[in-house]
RNA sequence: GCCGAAGUGGCGGAACAGGCAUACGCGCGCGACUCAAAAUCGCGUGAGGGUGACCUCAUGUGGGUUCGAUUCCCACCUUCGGCACCA
């Protein structure tokens, strides 16, 4: 079996060798199978940049493992792989070296096709697909038309995201970070009113909150999740004072009866009628301000709230209360209504506000941990108060109060000792001063009585007297303000929780668990509101100005208005000749020949849309592209047609296994959903989710552990490494190096010792072992079987898992024992046998080509890559002989080894009698003795 | 601020479902081979103590539950990622 020549292990001899084999036997090429149980296994397509980087290998090389391990497990595996085409870097090296973005982009493709063979992947390239090429884009116009058709797309003119370096608009999801800059290349964003064409992905914002059928991580399933931030509350309809009706939504109809104000977002379209003759100006001036500030850089720390009186007032349709209507740039016109009610002593940013413009804050929600806080001004109160308080268990100390002398700073807990402090208060309040309780219950005292702050009337009388007494609280606009002019108050003066209602006429004592639901079904019975549920997410903008992406197939008609191009003229060919401006302009803006068409309905001259569709269109549908590339069934297209062979697609769909970077949970990875769902509604699919699981690799940082980049000069090549290594060895080290989903920084040392692994793995199977004529003893060849077979189990479990790392590290160990094995008359045996097929098997998902060498060479026919995964053998695989770990109070104390198989009875009785339990428990008693099978045995000691 | 993930030797990391912490690899030390070095092979390698058998401590920190906690619960700290005036 063993070769006579031992040839040392050269990587780059046998690894260009089976590759141009395994393309020639199309050994990798998928076709359905209707015998066989399907996997599409689906690594995320990359862009085609020019390079391959380590990421790319990071993400496809155990993707790869993967799915040759279920094609040996005997599913029929699908595995494709294409570009994702189009795309600004194209327009930009056009711009720098004058090259066409078709041919730079299919330069790079081809450079980056060798890069991908030299990984030795399993993928069928007959099934490439390529999504600038017009059979591609075809198709991803025909969906833009069917969108068009079901009312999923439509134009709007909106303030939208647009990046000044990129030149184009931006959907919200590629708008990252807090100084919101583009994805892409990191330019802060501005804001731009314009036309643009949008996909109602809104209308499934509930739909895609249902993640039941997948199994997709935890992590990309919150950040959907929050992403399409779902809130559930009530509309409730505002009147104005002029009869026009506002709607607001809240989440909070608990509090409508603190409601003091209201905010419209200063684009909302009822501001210019709402809006008073006296008032006017510094709206306007207001609302070109906000319009201006989005287009300045954005420095979006801790931003003081700003906003205009519109001069008119609205009803509280709760308790009829005239309240002033605001705008201000906090109120979004791009979330629930454009239009909120102010509720500032239960909203943090209502608070603020009302403080600064002095609006009215009146409590509506009891606080539920009872604290409440009063400042005894100096001099306010009787002598002995302080020992009052102190005799009533009273919490306070003593403190100066700005530059009148000390005071008491008291801290109330609970109703009880409250009125408590009231009583008390009111029989040690000096004439001609007051006191006041805050937090909890919200109480002024007055030395002729007390005043509750529970209406905007009272907020006024309570001024109205505070400044009587004390002139220097003039200034104050609200009660409330007065407080908060005292640092002592801050913390009590507004809350955000649940709690119940307080100053809410009939509702007040509703408790707070039910308040929510009690408000709502009554705002519905009378008419003023109705529960209704509001979500972050917004449609999806798609338009791009830019050249190099799918058209949109529309034109405009001056006689019919804007008219899809029909089904059976798509594609609409990007023009070959376009001549892309250096200032990054949309070149078909300019092209004559593109820009002006015949419409399509009256056949008279109209115009082109000469925005592309968001690249992330193309990804959105690839993995149905990969079933029949450019598939031309439906040529010259038609609403009816397929994207895809039906055939193709009734046996491999939907995608089992997806695996791909984190970076894409909000973009891509609800995109595709999306798609999916609007594919399944138009009878393209039967399936509701596309990729059923889903797995995300982490990041390969630099050796320096920061991001690799060119001007850091930390970028490991996979090129370079494959020259020195072998690609076997990249993939291994890939999959051993750290927990896939992490990823962490490269280590070139670490290679070096999956490297010397192979090494060892090539002599464990072909260089000779024992020479000796010593017979191989039972034991010994039963050793070696169930370390393989344990091996077996382990390393299919790890598949399954996607624990790379631990596979590997199970293959270095069976390696490790076979080494050892080898040097004794246990080689050469038929168990020996068994073990070096073994260990080629299960080495040939992650090292497929001296896995192919190894097998070739002894002596079994080609290929490794067509035989069955192995089966393990429980029984094998057993333990014989286990080592039980005997403790005294939880404590390791002594190892003894017993037949796996011993009886609880007899493991105890060893347990007692060994050394180390005798040492610990000489002198003491027994108390207890927990038996653990094939575990341990713990003895509990007094 | 809110949401999520992660903290284990010098380093990457392992540990079924609460049961031997540190598998596997890197690095390091010693040894073999060599005139020498590299490569390779062998042995050792969490910290501290003891001549030794052994003992004590150690999975970010502090508590808790348990016979027993890296694992479960509570609080906190650090790092990373996402969101951010979302009513």
């Amino acid at each position: 079996m063993v070769t006579s020549s031992i040839d040392r292990y050269i990587p780059q001899e046998i690894e260009p060798k089976w590759q141009k084999r395994w393309e020639a036997d199309g050994l990798y090429r998928s076709v359905i199978d209707e015998s066989r149980p399907k996997h599409y296994a689906l690594t995320m397509l990359p862009y085609p940049s020019g390079d391959l980087h380590i990421g790319h290998w990071y993400a496809m090389a155990p993707s790869d493992a993967r799915a040759r391990y279920m094609r040996m497990r005997g599913y029929n595996v699908l595995f494709p792989m294409g570009f994702d085409a189009f795309g600004l870097p194209a327009e930009n090296a056009a711009i720098r070296h004058g090259i066409h973005p078709f041919k730079w982009t299919m330069s790079n493709i081809e450079n980056m096709r060798r890069q991908l063979r030299s990984m030795g992947a399993m993928f069928d390239w007959e099934r490439e697909a390529i999504s600038c090429l017009p059979g591609y884009y075809k198709w991803t116009e025909w969906f833009f038309l069917k969108f068009y058709d079901a009312g999923l797309a439509y134009r709007k003119k909106s303030a939208v995201d647009f990046c000044p370096q990129c030149n184009t608009t931006l959907a919200r999801e590629q708008v990252w970070g807090e100084d919101r800059h583009c994805e892409r290349c990191g330019t802060p964003v501005i804001k731009k009113e314009l036309e643009q064409w949008f996909f109602r992905i809104t209308d499934y914002a509930e739909e895609l909150l249902d993640f039941s059928q997948i199994d997709w991580p935890e992590r990309v399933v919150t950040m959907q999740t929050n992403w399409i931030g779902r809130s559930e509350g009530a509309e409730v309809t505002f009147v104005s004072e002029r009869e026009d009706p506002i709607v607001v939504f809240t989440t909070r109809p608990d509090t409508l009866w603190g409601a003091t104000f209201m905010v419209l977002a200063p684009e909302h379209p009822l501001v210019d009628k709402l809006t008073t003759p006296e008032c006017r100006q510094a709206v306007e001036n207001y609302k070109f301000q906000a319009a201006r500030q989005s287009e300045i850089e954005r420095l979006s720390t801790e931003k003081e709230k700003t906003g205009v009186f519109t001069g008119a007032y609205a009803i509280n349709p709760v308790n009829g209360e005239r309240i002033p209507i605001w705008i201000a740039d906090y109120v979004m016109m791009t979330y629930g209504t454009g239009a909120i009610m102010g509720v500032p002593s239960h909203d943090e940013r209502d608070f603020e506000f009302a403080i600064k413009f002095g609006l009215p804050i009146i409590p509506v929600i009891d606080r539920r941990d009872g604290l409440a806080k009063s400042l005894v001004f100096p001099g306010s109160v009787r002598d002995g108060f302080a020992d009052e308080l102190r005799a009533a268990g009273i919490e306070f100390v003593t403190g100066p109060v700005g530059d009148v002398g000390e005071g008491l700073y008291v801290i109330l807990h609970g109703d009880e000792q409250i009125d408590h402090y009231v009583e008390l208060m009111r029989a040690y309040l000096l004439p001609n001063n007051w006191n006041e309780i805050v937090g909890a219950r919200w109480i002024f005292i007055f030395d002729d009585g007390i005043q509750e702050l529970n209406s905007v009337e009272a907020d006024r009388r309570i001024l109205a007297r505070c400044k009587e007494i004390y002139p220097s609280v003039s200034h104050n606009r609200t009660v409330m303000e007065m407080l908060h002019s005292l640092p002592f108050y801050r913390d009590v003066l507004f809350h955000a929780e649940y709690g119940t209602m307080i100053n809410s006429g009939p509702f007040t004592g509703t408790p707070g668990d039910v308040a929510v639901k009690k408000v709502t079904e009554w705002l519905e019975k009378q008419g003023i509101g109705k529960f209704a549920v509001n979500y972050r997410l917004r449609d999806w903008l798609i338009s791009r100005q830019r050249y190099w992406g799918a058209p949109i197939p529309i034109v405009y008609c001056d006689k019919c208005g804007t008219v899809p191009v029909p089904y059976e003229d798509l594609p609409v060919l990007l023009p070959e000749d376009a001549e892309i401006p250096p200032s990054g302009e949309n070149a078909l803006k300019y092209h004559e020949g593109f820009l002006h068409t015949t419409c399509p309905r009256c056949g008279g001259p109209a115009e082109r849309e000469t925005d592309t569709m968001d690249t992330f269109l193309c990804s959105s549908w690839y993995q149905y592209a990969y079933l029949s590339p450019y598939y031309k069934e439906g040529d010259p297209a038609h609403s009816d047609s397929m994207p895809f062979d039906p055939k193709e697609g009734a046996y491999w769909l939907p995608v089992d296994v997806y695996t791909g970077g984190i970076e894409h949970a909000t973009m891509h990875l609800i995109y595709t959903r999306f798609f999916t769902k609007v594919m399944r509604d138009l009878g393209l699919v039967d399936f509701d989710e596309p990729m059923l699981v889903l797995r995300n690799q982490g990041i390969i940082l630099g050796e320096d552990s920061e991001k690799m980049s060119k001007s850091r000069g930390n970028v490991i090549a996979p090129d370079d490494l494959v020259e020195k290594y072998g690609a076997d060895t990249v993939r291994a080290y890939l999959m051993f190096g750290w927990r896939w989903e992490l990823g962490g920084p490269w280590d070139s040392q670490g290679i070096e010792g999956v490297s010397r692994f192979l090494e060892r793995v090539w002599n464990c199977v072909l260089a000779p072992g024992y020479g000796g004529s010593e017979e191989p003893g039972e034991i010994e060849i039963r050793n070696l079987r169930r370390k393989v077979h344990q091996a077996i189990r382990k390393a299919t479990e790890d598949m399954e898992s996607f624990s790379f790392n631990t596979y590997i590290a199970n293959l270095m160990e069976l390696n490790n024992i076979m080494l050892k094995a080898k040097e004794t008359p246990v080689y050469g045996t038929e168990a020996w046998e068994e073990a070096v097929k073994t260990l080629v098997l299960l080495l040939a998902p992650a090292c497929p080509h001296i896995a192919e060498e190894l097998w070739t060479r002894t002596g079994h026919p080609y290929s490794v890559h067509q035989q069955a995964w192995p089966v393990w053998d429980p029984e094998i695989a057993a333990e014989e002989i286990i080592t039980l770990v005997v403790q005294v109070n939880g404590k390791v104390r002594d190892r003894i080894e017993v037949p796996a198989d011993i009886a609880e009875e007899q493991a105890k009785e060893l347990a007692l009698s060994s050394n180390g339990a005798q040492r610990h428990t000489a002198g003491k008693t027994v108390q207890e003795v927990i038996y653990v099978p094939g575990r341990l045995v713990n003895i509990v000691v007094k």
